[in-house]
DNA sequence: TATTTACAGGACCAATCCAGTCCGATATTC
DNA sequence: GAATATCGGACTGGATTGGTCCTGTAAATA
């Protein structure tokens, strides 16, 4: 599978969305869970779960009270899939032992593990070359999603 | 998160160690699966699951009966490590959509989807250049691990 | 042919993890 | 002080996963 799991996917929509509604109303008042979840037609609870953690990792700023809601800690151009993976699921590497080292049993004498190193770097360069901005821009139908940097054209785009 | 499961983790571990064994012995006789297990130290059950997996999907010859056992597919050189993630836990793609495209209710108004797509790609490309061989090889410790045509030095690997 | 070895396939269970809900506390506005 | 929102954490039902086990079949050997 290699999946996020569904809150994160959830919460890179929000981030988007968040994006989106800042580039429209240029006001910089904040953005309430309640009204996002309508928007996104997403239930409220999850919405404001997820919204929380954002928050607490530093990716959202919130404020409370009447009028309150969150914003985006920085600017979509400074903020890369990699961190929105990061900061809702914890760190990024495919195997137990480049994220929690000294649990697997045979890490002392484990032949693949310095490749599995390489290979985790590349992935997370991968996700930390893509902006939240290539997500939210407004990508006109049919054309190529502007994803800077990372020179794929969507046109090559097929499954595997 | 953006693990692998501990099947596939070992999966790949047993591949590498099968690599190896076959680079060893020039003899192309199969090595069974209580051998391996014993030599990894992993319990049986769980390699005899994982190498049955494998067999059915493609990467390894299985040889039924007395000195039966399992021997790779193709060379360490062909196989990559996309292929074994997608043989042990099916197809690569970070979200629900690119997998299982009409599982998620608003893929029609969704923003992030094509740009998804392009990620997933991405993931796929970084994931399929890597070979077997780069992991099985005889990487002498401290040097620079093999990734041929990754364009990564493991010196420039450190922790995110 | 009988016996042994080894894979094939699938059922099964315990434990863990995850999605989603809900609640009381706190901060802010009016 | 009333209304609005976030904060933090507890809680639960359900799905997923790791791991075991059992029966069947194929091949080798004596």
């Amino acid at each position: 599978m290699v999946r996020l799991s569904r809150l994160t996917d959830y919460g890179i929509v929000l981030m988007a969305h968040l994006a989106e509604r800042e580039r429209r109303s240029d006001s910089s008042s904040p953005h309430n869970a309640r009204e996002v979840a309508e928007e996104t037609s997403l239930p409220l609870p999850v919405v404001s779960k997820i919204l929380k953690s954002l928050a607490r990792q530093g990716l959202l700023v919130s404020q409370r009270g009447a009028k309150g809601g969150y914003t985006l800690a920085r600017i979509p151009e400074q903020i890369s899939v990699a961190e929105m993976i990061h900061a809702l699921e914890g760190p990024i590497g495919l195997t137990e032992c480049t994220v929690h080292p000294g649990q697997c049993v045979q890490e002392e004498n484990c032949h693949v593990r310095e490749p599995w190193q390489v290979i985790n770097y590349a992935v997370r360069q991968t996700l930390g070359r893509i902006k939240l901005a290539d997500l939210a821009g407004p990508a006109a139908p049919g054309s190529t999603v502007p994803l800077s940097s990372l020179g794929v054209d969507i046109t090559d785009v097929v499954e595997s």
